[in-house]
DNA sequence: GGGCCCGCAGGG
DNA sequence: CCCTGCGGGCCC
């Protein structure tokens, strides 16, 4: 519901947020119903367009005109308890043909109980529809069953309902029918990434996942690592349509190739003296409070990784705004647009996808500052607030977003270090053409994903001569191979100069500053040239003849060239 | 489902 | 070069 530009939808439940102004209606808004308008049993709304559009007896005009006349009698489709297949029930199983989208529209696109297209869906189980807020009350109210049914409703959905995104596309789509002439006015895809790089793979493990693929794989947009904002079509070779918000991958290495978000572990990307360029919200962080338009975010750090750990749950010291965090400071004070992806991780959000990860479009970080966290140490803290042209996954509207006021942050009176943008934001709304730059965009520090790679560049002035030498000299001496021994990724040393480089290597123990242990290092035994760890074929290595050598040479192609 | 492990990318 | 990280597979 929105408390501004009637006409409003009246709806019985008056604790809507606007998703506009993100604040509660006024109390004197009229609490009323909406009288729905009675629909014959044979046809729904929607299906009755598609007739009108399909019959090619009328002209555009026409249809036109009839749509209109349908419309006047109230956009109220059938909702005669038929399932719909966003739960996956068994009727697309069974030979049904019909697409998802088209298969919901035929049935009820209604929440049950304010009887309007429903806004932020959730679907039940069996098959009816809620608004987010609707439900939540319902369910708030200790309701354990489908308000139209009876049927009961899972504890976990209860808890953490889900928006349906595929009806959220569905009411999109038949809004657009409803509003233009010429059918949907817009197509908004959502593609799996089924074109893998077919290089890259590193371990046996990996080989067997495919993922190592992915990590190191190809990057198939071609922004640079520490390009700003959303990525458009002339960063997208491949496809020629950028990165659409509401694109979805099957997890993190996945989104990293389109460039939505690039680190693979990590939440944040960015550089403490230039800022932030994207986060992902997957669950990390139990301080976390997502709104869907605005979200609190939470700064990294402040946890023990000792013992090899990548992650901790556990928070075992405070959090500064240094490094990432420190980043998105930066962003902040500038007012960047930080590229946002959702995770299936995330659990407590109904805003998370199903699977996998989402691209959602641009927020801007509003303020930031520090609190004492769920754990009882200091966490950083972020407001991040949507402000993309693009409508968020969860809306069926059809336009982006608008600038608003920040919603009321109630962690704010306890907080500490709170820091403000001061200056205008560098992305900005202008009235008639949307968000965009209102100063030049940072200038990369890197290099773009698309060109060659500096490697690649040195390779080409090498001579041939020079290539010459560095293969088939010794990697280390440099001068010609005194007993040969040519390691697993084909760089050959004489054996004395391999022997010399590790006698002095032996495994190491550390510890932190703080006296607890840090991470152990593996005893790795690197190739002096490439860094490959060949530490497994130095416990017998093997001299080469020069046979041997000769016919293991054309096999060999250095990484290092 | 929880704990463990560890390759990898990228910051500093 | 070392440190860090909201992954993801595997084992139990």
């Amino acid at each position: 519901m929105r408390c501004l530009n009637p006409p409003v939808k009246l709806v019985p439940l008056g604790d809507w947020d606007c998703p506009d102004c993100l604040l509660p209606p006024p109390s004197d808004m009229p609490s009323i119903v909406q009288k729905p308008v009675a629909v014959p049993e044979e046809g729904n709304l929607v299906s009755k367009i598609h007739a009108i559009q399909a019959d090619s007896t009328l002209t555009d005009g026409e249809k036109a005109k009839r749509r209109q006349e349908l419309m006047s009698k109230g956009l109220v489709t059938n909702y005669s308890a038929e399932a719909s297949s966003a739960n996956g029930d068994k009727k697309s199983a069974d030979g049904n043909k019909r697409n998802a989208t088209l298969e919901m529209m035929d049935n009820s696109l209604n929440c049950i109980f304010c009887l309007q297209l429903a806004e932020r869906p959730v679907t039940t189980p069996c098959g009816h529809n809620f608004c987010l807020k609707c439900f939540q009350r319902w369910v708030g109210q200790g309701k354990k069953t489908c308000g139209k049914c009876r049927a009961a409703i899972p504890a976990k959905m209860a808890t953490n309902p889900r928006i349906n995104s595929a009806l959220v596309m569905a009411i999109r789509m038949a809004r657009s029918v409803v509003n233009s002439n010429s059918g949907p006015s817009k197509v908004y895809t959502y593609r799996d990434n089924d074109s893998r790089p077919d290089k890259c793979f590193t371990t046996s493990r990996a080989v067997k996942t495919g993922k190592a693929n992915a990590c190191s794989g190809k990057i198939f947009v071609t922004i640079a690592p520490d390009h700003f904002g959303p990525i458009t079509a002339e960063y997208d070779p491949t496809r020629g349509q950028g990165v659409l918000v509401g694109e979805c991958w099957e997890d993190r290495m996945e989104c990293r190739q389109w460039g939505a978000h690039l680190p693979h572990v990590a939440g944040i990307a960015g550089q403490s003296d230039y800022g932030s360029q994207s986060v992902a919200l997957s669950g990390g962080y139990e301080d976390d409070e997502d709104h869907g338009e605005w979200f609190l975010y939470t700064g990294s750090g402040g946890r023990d990784l000792s013992g090899n750990k990548r992650t901790n749950k556990e928070q075992s010291f405070d959090q500064k705004f240094d490094k990432m965090n420190e980043a998105l400071r930066v962003s902040c004070k500038h007012g960047y647009p930080i590229r946002v992806v959702r995770s299936h991780k995330e659990k407590r959000s109904a805003y998370a996808p199903d699977a996998g990860v989402r691209y959602d479009g641009v927020y801007r970080i509003e303020m930031c500052w520090r609190k004492k966290g769920v754990q009882g140490h200091k966490v950083c803290r972020y407001l991040l607030v949507r402000c993309d042209n693009e409508p968020a996954p969860w809306t069926s509207d059809e336009h982006g977003d608008r600038p608003r006021p920040l919603p009321v942050v109630k962690e704010l009176k306890s907080a500490t270090d709170v820091f403000e943008r001061k200056s205008s934001p560098a992305w900005a709304y202008t009235e008639g053409v949307g968000w965009g730059w209102s100063r030049e965009p940072p200038a990369s520090r890197k290099t773009s994903g698309g060109g060659p790679s500096e490697a690649t560049q040195k390779r080409k002035q090498l001579s041939v001569q020079q290539r010459l030498l560095k293969e088939f000299g010794c990697n280390a001496c440099r001068k010609v191979l005194d007993q040969p021994i040519s390691v697993p990724c084909g760089h050959n040393f004489c054996k004395s100069c391999l022997d010399s480089v590790f006698s002095s290597q032996d495994s190491r123990e550390r510890k932190g500053v703080s006296g607890r242990t840090l991470r152990t290092q593996k005893v790795v035994k690197r190739c002096p040239n490439c860094k490959i760890d060949i530490s497994e074929f130095l416990v017998s290595p093997q001299i080469m003849n020069q046979q041997k050598l000769k016919r293991k040479q054309p096999n060999w192609k250095s990484p290092c060239l």
